[in-house]
DNA sequence: ACCGCCGGGTGCC
DNA sequence: ACCGCCGGGTGCC
């Protein structure tokens, strides 16, 4: 294989640039940093967009009118099939024109003019969505009829109304669609009951999420429990569950099927959803959507994949090793692909270029498991287009075998208008690894990622469905699906029926869904036994007991705290100190690891006082690294996720920054805290500190002279016992408090450990070199790795340890449990034993009971709906109380 | 006849 | 369009 980025094509360890200067967030702007996190769903432009919101769109009546012009248009349509309506403004006739398009997209005729003058308002300031059915006469040479349902919230119901009635038209009940059918060949049937207009049932999103599970419980023996061998060039053995998954997707890579909803009807191809038929046959997805479990080896079935089902059906044929000649050695190593090409192109014309989109965060398992999967004897071309010296060149991007990338790159990219290599290649293979990316269909990477062109195309996601349906969108429209690309077809036939219950409509999601995805859980079977049977995991907490000294300090700091919360609740006021409660709970947590942790946490502010701009200031930002660095996983009030790009009001409380704008946006010009009711104002927001900075001011005290603590004691003892029962063992150090990292250092060097170190605040490079040392089994490799508990990803592979010290406890159970499975996952050998430190009679203990509340709930009935604000509020209070035993 | 009626020309917005 | 509408041709019974 070889490596274009860097340019020579061996590789070592310091190699990929891939990090460079990209990645400088000190100017960055909201949706710049968003979006380098993923988050952009959050952006402040997507939650303040009047866009429909779909889901509480109720239906107001229908109307009968009239298509005209039908002479003019080449769009046919068929007797019940669905049109669109869409407004014309610039026609030169009529300013109000309404044009009627077919489901493809073709124009049909127009809106008879009276009626479109009293569309034209209605549509234009979204009051109301016309959906159109032409329920027969569609043969008419003229005009043909069109049945319109109006659908809108319920407040600008009035206004249709009242619209429409000064143009002289009415709306008629509402008469279901599905209705429609035999309603006109039994128009005579009696009377007709108008249909519920409100869902029958609404789902949650874990009722959704659970549905979605459900599809792929029972695979029977069909194409989706076939297995095939990888090619080859592919140097692992795929375990049995990813040969399923290499048929799968070989099988829909190669085959002819028509697309999901079309039938073939003499001589026509007919579309079971819209009515639509047309001579041309529709092309069906090439590719899909691999939604297995996260830790089940989607990155490796997809390399198998691409090597396996190279070209033409065909796998990566062996590299012919070049006959050396100097000649051919120059071009070689002159950085040329010229040369590679000859020998490694293939007969197939066309294109042979896969491009992988994923998160920042998992390229660097992208480079090791390509490293790792491919057969030595074959040869690949990879280039990482990533960095600011990337290549500008398509027909250079064209000719490789892989072409590596992120979401941000692609978006960049696709911003400079025009300009971008990645959509001027036509690829053989388009993969978005963590497809759930775009889930927004407003965000500029998902419009980047949409507007790529390739003939296969891949989704790889382990939570295809987030929150509803929606997210689904993104995705089914990335895979050409006919006729989902349009997003009205996409909402009228799927979203909206099954957000409203209606019959047939989770039905219809079920089918399109079995049809394109494959997904597996950890605990799918095959064959009767699971799909991952991982090592025994097993958890241990040992309880250490703090020195007299120890417990001298910590006492009368918890004296003190408590007292001082004691009178916050009091007073009432204990919300508004709520930053100050977490900075006495997270000075007693540093307190049981060491006492040196808390020295200098900024002594509190507990007055107010009047302090200058720059001071007022520095004290915010103080709160909230607090807030932030206690690692108590902060909920956003607004809008109960974790908190994501935060930033903390003048009252001392953390939002995030795009839910904190809108609050002051819809309540202009007085906008209030949610928590406290203070005043609210966007100029006195004050940002996050950048990561890695948070914990920085506490650094720069190594010079002093070490001294241990009853933890490190107790780690330390514990480490040298397992190395003299093994000195291979390797093993992961865990804590949140980075400095507590820093000081355990000293032992380990003083005990001859080799270890190495990740945290939040190293380069991408840096993190890369420390997970392949430890990874590593050469001897001499480091056995101990230094780990701060949010450092890394999901894709963090850290398989070599089978150890986990969990130094301190963490407020949410989930944060520790993701850890462990960076050693708990796919790849790992060994049985994983599990140590949790916890201080006897301390807060910590008190955070364990917690934790047991937290897991119970979680595994409890996931039908209980969403706590409200308020409920939160009090169980935050109820978990103070807890903490500090008042 | 400043009408009615006839029949040809014509046709979205 | 096997319609409606327009506007020119025409005109007792």
């Amino acid at each position: 294989m070889s490596w274009k980025k860097p340019k020579d094509s061996a590789r070592g360890c310091s190699q990929y640039n891939i990090c460079r200067g990209e990645r400088n967030y000190s100017r960055f702007s909201s949706s710049d940093f968003s979006t380098s996190l993923g988050l952009e769903d959050f952006s402040v432009s997507d939650t303040s967009g009047t866009e429909e919101d779909t889901d509480s769109a109720v239906l107001y009546g229908t109307l009968r009118g009239s298509v005209v012009g039908l002479r003019y248009y080449t769009g046919i349509v068929n007797n019940n099939e669905m049109v669109a309506l869409q407004r014309e403004p610039s026609n030169p006739y009529d300013k109000n024109a309404v044009k009627v398009n077919n489901v493809n997209g073709d124009q049909v005729g127009h809106i008879k003019k009276e009626l479109a003058a009293a569309l034209a308002g209605i549509m234009d300031n979204k009051l109301a969505l016309i959906e159109g059915v032409v329920p027969y006469g569609a043969k008419n040479a003229f005009t043909m009829p069109v049945q319109m349902s109006f659908w809108g919230r319920e407040e600008n119901k009035e206004a249709v109304l009242d619209q429409l009635k000064r143009h002289g038209f009415k709306l008629a009940p509402p008469l279901k669609e599905c209705d429609f059918a035999s309603k006109w060949i039994s128009a005579r049937a009696g009377p007709s009951y108008s249909a519920p207009v409100h869902a029958a049932v609404q789902l949650t999103p874990e009722q959704l999420k659970s549905e979605f599970d459900k599809l792929f419980e029972d695979l029977k023996e069909d194409d989706k429990t076939c297995e095939l061998e990888g090619a080859e060039a592919v140097a692992t053995l795929l375990l049995p569950h990813q040969k399923q998954a290499l048929a799968w997707m070989v099988s829909r890579e190669n085959s002819n099927d028509l697309p999901p909803f079309w039938e073939e009807r003499s001589n026509f191809y007919y579309n079971t959803l819209t009515n639509f038929a047309e001579k041309q046959r529709p092309k069906n997805v090439i590719g899909g959507i691999l939604a297995d479990d996260m830790g089940l080896g989607k990155t490796l079935t997809t390399i198998a994949l691409i090597l396996t089902n190279f070209q033409d059906g065909k796998p990566l044929p062996v590299q012919k090793i070049p006959t050396v000649t100097p000649l051919r050695m120059t071009s070689v190593f002159s950085g040329t692909t010229s040369i590679q090409s000859v020998e490694t192109k293939y007969s197939g014309d066309g294109p042979s270029a896969t491009l992988i989109v994923c998160p920042l965060s998992v390229l660097s398992n992208w480079i090791d498991q390509f490293e790792q999967h491919i057969h030595q004897n074959f040869h690949v071309n990879i280039y990482v287009y990533y960095g600011s010296d990337r290549s500008r060149d398509p027909s250079f991007l064209s000719e490789q075998d892989i072409v590596l990338t992120t979401y941000n790159i692609l978006a960049t990219d696709y911003g400079m208008r025009g300009d971008s290599p990645l959509h001027k290649v036509t690829w053989l293979r388009i993969v978005l690894d963590e497809g759930h990316t775009i889930r927004n269909p407003n965000a500029q990477q998902t419009k980047a990622a949409l507007n790529l062109d390739g003939h296969r195309r891949w989704v790889l996601t382990g939570t295809p469905i987030q929150n509803s349906v929606k997210d689904l969108w993104s995705l089914i429209s990335f895979l050409k699906l006919k006729p989902f690309t349009d997003r009205e077809w996409w909402h009228r036939t799927i979203q909206r029926p099954v957000t409203m219950g209606a019959p047939g409509g989770l039905g219809r999601l079920q089918s399109l869904i079995r049809s394109i995805t494959l997904r597996r859980t950890k605990k799918s079977k095959i064959k009767g036994k699971p799909v991952l049977e991982l090592p025994e995991r097993k958890v241990l907490i040992q309880h250490i007991t703090l020195t007299e000294e120890e417990r001298q300090i910590y006492q009368s700091v918890k004296k003190e705290g408590k007292a001082a919360i004691s009178r916050f609740f009091s007073e009432g006021t204990v919300l508004a100190h709520y930053a100050d409660i977490l900075g006495v709970l997270l000075r007693l947590r540093q307190l049981c690891c060491h006492p040196r942790l808390c020295i200098n946490t900024s002594s509190s502010s507990f007055s107010a006082g009047d302090k200058t701009p720059e001071e007022v200031h520095e004290m915010l930002v103080n709160k909230m690294k607090l807030v932030l660095s206690s690692g108590s996983d902060e909920e956003c009030a607004v809008c109960l996720e974790s908190l994501t790009v935060p930033v903390i009001t003048r009252c001392a409380h953390v939002f995030c920054r795009p839910c904190i704008f809108e609050v002051i946006r819809s309540e202009q010009p007085n906008a209030k805290c949610p928590l406290c009711r203070s005043e609210l104002r966007a100029e006195h927001l004050v940002e996050c500190p950048l990561e890695g900075e948070i914990d920085s001011s506490n650094e720069k005290k190594s010079d002093q002279e070490w001294i241990s603590s009853s933890k490190i004691n107790a780690l330390m003892h514990a480490l040298i016992e397992l190395r003299r029962d093994d000195p291979t063992a390797k093993c992961l150090v865990v804590s949140q408090f980075t400095t507590f990292l820093s000081l355990i250092e000293n032992p380990l060097k003083e005990s001859g450990f080799a270890f190495t170190r990740l945290d939040g605040s190293m380069a991408q490079k840096k993190r890369v070199e420390a997970i392949q040392c430890f990874q590593s089994s050469q001897a001499g490799s480091p056995t101990v790795m230094l780990l701060s508990l949010k450092a890394g990803g999901v894709g963090l592979n850290l398989t070599a340890a089978s150890r986990v010290f969990l130094m301190d406890p963490a407020w949410n159970p989930a944060a520790e449990d993701q850890c462990f499975d960076r050693c708990h996952r796919l790849g790992q050998k060994h049985s994983v034993v599990i140590t949790k430190f916890i201080v006897k009679d301390s807060v910590e203990e008190n955070m364990l009971k917690i934790q047991k509340k937290k897991r119970e709930l979680a595994a409890g009935a996931f039908a209980t709906k969403k706590p409200s604000a308020s409920e939160i509020k009090q169980t935050k209070i109820n978990e103070i109380k807890a903490l500090i035993d008042l």
